[in-house]
Parts: structure tokens; C-alpha cells; sequence
DNA sequence: CGCCGAAATGTAAGCGTTTACATTATGTCC
DNA sequence: GGACATAATGTAAACGCTTACATTTCGGCG
């Protein structure tokens, strides 16, 4: 046998070093730590003794290569620097947590490109499940994901017809019932302030929800008063200015989210205007802040805690071969406050 | 050879499968994946269309055993629950992304037993670094770093006298900024929002940075006038509304961090009263909201992206043996908007 | 055209677990 | 006390890569 420079080892005590410290064979402590009923008291103590002494953590790498799972889930939503799916994969990591597993997280900035080279590499880190935002995804990703037959779930939409997994709420219908709220107290002339519908499916049917019920309505919204946004508070005010400065200023402006409704709010009041008389304005999620706002906001109650639990408890029954209800469908409701009145002349 | 039931193999292309098929060894395949101009040509193509016709996606695993490094990056928070550590969590993630790295996360709640635990969890995990928050820990939890040789950082506070890597800003010293600006512009009655200091050295530091500033222009805070309050509006306004019922309410309330100011802020314009000119409100931290507010915000602002970046690439220069500066102190900038003022009788 | 150093490639030994199967200890029942 | 089922343990072969070292190939150059 030839002499070979060895392979640096990490230097870190191994299921090995502790078998052979507890007088064990390493099956015994790899049940030990599996099922730690499953071996006698008196071995057991042993091991668990020799575990201290070394000071011994399992190496996740060598057990996922041997038991073919990681014990990690995957998520990637469109930014974490948004309240709302900050708050969402806060609970879905703390349901993960109580499984003992752990959470991986990666961004798409609402890009399906990003959003597929993401989930490869998650894939290529052997995540068990993974949950995904929306329902409209790259086809390569579809693909892969069914090709590996890896657990996945759509979160924060539901649609009757869906063929994939989901859990969330109909975006399209809760849009309809906040505009038919607002017709139904009198409202004519709208404005919308939409999220980009472009690579996000929520904010699209948010917005076909409200066009669709108008226009049932027999109201046509003007070009002009629908503009879309991004996310972002400063864009959001011009996008309000812009709408208030219209000949027929709306009675009413829909904003595709709460932080959008929040724009166009200090925008009325940096203007002078007075909501909701002067202008009535909702919101979309119900971050925490808007129940506090002066006056509190008119908005839908997005359940995005229970969506996280939820899509966790899903990807966990998957990966333990149980049975999980593959569609859920969530509700958002509507929270009328106080950004929110007939119009002047009703 | 006695003949065993085979363990199932995972079923997805590996590596041997690539090299099978361009017909090179597997070692080949191995140095094109980690660099591609190592091998000549005529084979990287061959070995490209492999991987392109089996859809091969390496096995982080078997990678992170056989290199003993998993190329994953670990952070702990106290939540993701809250805007300015998504932001910071969102910049870091972003720079490891480039790097090829993942983000693991976990979430600490504010407890040093907590944030043990799951980093426990991360190194199982094999993460080659870690991003904490804070610099107060468990002592368990700085042993066990050193002993695995563990790359890690603290993050969100700078002290001079800091043995342990840092990139942050100085909490104190920022704090007793804005309460010299306080008193600069006249006020004399103070009354304090801080943050829940128990397991949190950011809020303490905050806290001692106003008392003792206002100690040595020779003032004290009466007791009553000092709340500590969880990061919640709501309870933040109660807060609020105690210090206005005090007999002699200050003029000029500090809170701990933005989402405190803006309970108080809103407890102010629920009970009739103007800010600044009843009483001078200041926050820390400068969300995006925060300039938009109606006045908008006057409070310190923290580098949170930067920090997120910075920290990344420490880590990651770690990591790559690289030397990256173990002490980084960033700057906390007052930003004084409409939301303080002298007070009236000055 | 042969020689040499460098570059490219191949060979095969681990990395630290899990787990199928074999073996051994334990307990129960007559 | 022996036979047998059962529970506990041990043995050793993977898992899918990386990489030290060996071997081959390539390009110049004299």
C-alpha cells in the first residue's frame, strides 16, 4: 500500500470518536440519535455522556448523503424587505423550527428567471420541500420540481382551478368584494393603484378584480386612473398627485397593497386633502402599523401567518409521506375603518 | 459476496452519470463544475451537453462532505418580523448570492438561549459562518464558535473595546447624539420609549446613552418617565399615553426605535395634541416610512444594507482565507425632520 | 525526432453518516 | 430449563462528491 498524503479530516469529534468513547458500535449511537428509545438505558447513558465529553454535533452533510434528506425546506418569496412575507416566513421558519427543520431562504425581486435559478440552487443544497410565492412560475421550474418529484407549494393565492398545490386566499375575489363595498356606499369615480402586474400574478388579479367588478357595474375607468407601482412609498405619492390632479378626481382610490394605500394617504395630506372625505383610499394586507394609522385604514386581511404555519405543516406531512390537504383555501377579509366614506356628494 | 437488498439511490443523475456519458473520469467533470477553464475544449463540451441532456444538478451534500465546506452562510436574528432586520438580512443575503453562498436563517426572539439553540442547528447544518446580532451572547455559544473555528461576526452595534469581530455603529454614542441635539434646541423635560434591554444590548445601549447624557447636563429622568415596551405600536401608544398623563409630561419623548415613535406618534394625534409643537417625538433606525410620515420622522438613521453587505463580505473573506477587517464601525446619522422642535416655553 | 516540463486527465481513497441484514442478548411460556 | 419470538446490537456497504497523487498528453525546443 502506498503512502498517500491523507485527506485533511475537519478535526471535529465524529459519531465515530463517540461510538468508540461509549464502547458502542456507531449504529447503535446513529439509532441512539434517530430514536433514542430504541437502545437499552444503560448504553444510552453511555452514549449520551460521550456525546458531552466530545462536545459532538452531527455533520448534517454526511447524514443527508446517507439518509437521502436534509431536513431542510426551501422558500423563496419576492423580497424579504416587505413586511407582509416577512411576517409569512416568520411562521413558516417557526413551524419548520419545531419539526427540526431548517429553512433556506432566497429572494426572486418578482422575477421568474431569478426565481428558477433560485430554486435550482436550492435544489442543488437538497432541500426536502419547497414553498413558493404565487402561482405563475417558469416552466422549467414546474418541470424540474415534478421531475424530481420534490415536495412544493403555492402560497398567497388560491384559484379554484389551480392543478398545483396551494394554500393562500383569491386574490381576484377579494378584490371584487373591497370595490363592491366601496360602489355599494355610493362610490363612481375610482382611481387604482395597482402593484406591477408584470411576473406577479397577485397583483394582476388584484387589479382584474376590481376592473371586472366596475365594469360589471357598467363603470369604465378611465385611462389615467390606473397606474402601477412598485412597492414603494415615494412612487406611490406621485402616483396619487398624479391621480388628484385629474379634472374628475376619483372619490375613491384602491391601492393594490397597504403600503401603496400609505403613499397615497400622506400624499392627501401633505395636499391638504381630508380621507376619507375628501377621498376614500383602501389597502391590501393589513400590515400591523394600518389599524393604527389616523385615521386607521380600510383594508383586506391578509392571514399571512396562517398561510407560513399552514404551507410548513404541508411540505412536513409531504416529506413524512402523510396525507396534506393539497388545496387551502384561506380567507381575506375585508376590514372596513376609517379611511373609508361615502363620497361628498352621495 | 452475499447478496443485500440495495439501499434506493436517490434516482437522480450523479456526477458518474455525466462523466459516463461524455466519456471522461468523474474527476473531469468534478474540476469543470469548480473551474470550467481547467479542462481543454473538446471535453467541456462534451461534459456540458451531459449535464445539459441528464439535467444534472450537483449533490450539495456529497459536496459539503467531501470538501468539508458547504458553502452556506448562517444568520441569526432576533426576528424577521421587522423591517430593518429584513433589510439587513435582504443586502446580506444578496451579497452571498453573488458569492454562490445560501443563506441559512433563524430567528432568536430576543433570547440568548434561543439564538444558542438554532445556532447549534446551523453548524449541523455545516454553515461555514455566522451572522449575529448584537454583541451580548451565550457564553456557550462564543466557546463553541472558537472551538470550531467558526468564522462569525456581530453585527448592529460597534464598541471600541470590542474583542470579538463587529461591523455596526455605536449605539450609545448615537443616542447621546440625538439627546445633545435634544437639549441643544431647548427642551428640559424628557420622557423615554426604549426597547425591551433584557437580551438586547442595542436597546440597553440606547437607553444608557440618553440617561447618562441628560445626567451630565445635569438632569435626571424622573421615574414613570422612562417605559420600557416591546417593539409593538400598540403597546407603544399606551406607553405614550402614560407619559402624557404624567402632571408635568415632557416635551420631547425618545424612543428606541422608529415603530416605538410611531405609536407614540399616533397616540399624540389620537388625543388632540401637535407634534412637534406639544411635544417633540424621535425614533431610531429610519425606515422607509419614516421619511414619508406626516410630519415625517426625525430619528437616526442606521446603514442596515450596508451592514448586511459588509458583513457578508467579511464572512465570506473568511472563509476564502482572506483577510477582511474584523472591526468595522459604520456610522448612525441623525436626521432631523418635522417631527421635533423646541419646546413652546423656550 | 526525442526530450522535458507543464498541463490535462485518470484513479481511487476518503468525507461522516444511515441502514439492510446478520448476529446476539433478553424475555416468555410450558 | 429449553425453545422460541423479539428486541438490541453489530457489521459494513453505500450515499455522491473532491482531491492527492499517478499517469498520460501536449507543445516547444535543440
Amino acid at each position: 500500500m502506498r503512502k498517500r498524503l491523507q485527506k485533511q479530516p475537519s478535526g471535529e469529534p465524529t459519531l465515530q470518536n463517540v461510538a468508540a468513547l461509549a464502547g458502542v458500535s456507531t449504529a447503535t449511537v446513529s439509532r441512539y440519535l434517530a430514536k433514542p428509545d430504541r437502545v437499552r438505558e444503560e448504553r444510552r447513558r453511555r452514549i449520551e455522556s460521550a456525546i458531552t465529553e466530545l462536545n459532538y454535533i452531527p455533520h448534517g452533510a454526511a447524514r443527508a448523503l446517507a439518509s437521502q434528506r436534509s431536513r431542510t425546506i426551501g422558500a423563496i418569496v419576492p423580497t424579504l424587505d416587505s413586511a407582509i412575507f416577512a411576517t409569512g416566513i416568520q411562521a413558516f421558519q417557526e413551524r419548520l423550527k419545531e419539526a427540526g427543520y431548517t429553512l433556506l431562504v432566497a429572494s426572486s425581486n418578482y422575477s421568474h428567471d431569478e426565481e428558477r435559478t433560485e430554486a435550482e440552487a436550492l435544489m442543488t443544497r437538497g432541500v426536502d420541500g419547497i414553498m413558493l410565492v404565487g402561482y405563475d412560475h417558469h416552466d422549467q421550474l414546474y418541470k424540474r420540481l415534478r421531475q424530481k418529484n420534490l415536495p412544493y407549494i403555492n402560497t398567497w393565492s388560491f384559484r379554484r382551478d389551480s392543478r398545483e398545490p396551494c394554500i393562500g386566499f383569491d386574490n381576484f375575489n377579494a378584490m371584487v368584494r373591497l370595490t363592491t363595498y366601496l360602489l355599494d356606499i355610493g362610490h363612481q369615480r375610482f382611481g387604482v393603484i395597482a402593484g406591477v402586474t408584470e411576473g406577479n400574478d397577485r397583483a394582476d388579479d388584484r387589479l382584474q378584480g376590481i376592473l371586472q367588478t366596475l365594469s360589471e357595474r357598467g363603470l369604465t375607468v378611465p385611462d389615467g386612473m390606473v397606474i402601477e407601482c412598485p412597492y414603494d412609498i415615494g412612487v406611490s405619492r406621485q402616483a396619487m398627485k398624479r391621480l388628484l390632479a385629474q379634472k374628475e378626481p376619483p372619490t375613491a382610490v384602491i391601492c393594490g397593497n397597504d403600503v401603496l394605500a400609505y403613499g397615497a394617504i400622506l400624499e392627501c395630506q401633505s395636499s391638504g386633502r381630508n380621507v376619507p372625505d375628501d377621498v376614500s383610499i383602501t389597502g391590501f394586507d393589513d400590515l400591523t402599523l394600518s389599524a393604527h394609522l389616523h385615521p386607521p385604514l380600510t383594508t383586506m386581511h391578509v392571514p399571512s401567518e396562517e398561510m407560513g404555519q399552514r404551507a410548513a405543516d404541508y411540505l412536513l406531512a409531504c416529506v413524512n409521506d402523510e396525507a396534506g390537504s393539497t388545496y387551502t383555501e384561506l380567507e381575506a377579509n375585508l376590514i372596513v375603518r376609517g379611511t373609508t366614506a361615502p363620497p361628498r356628494n352621495a
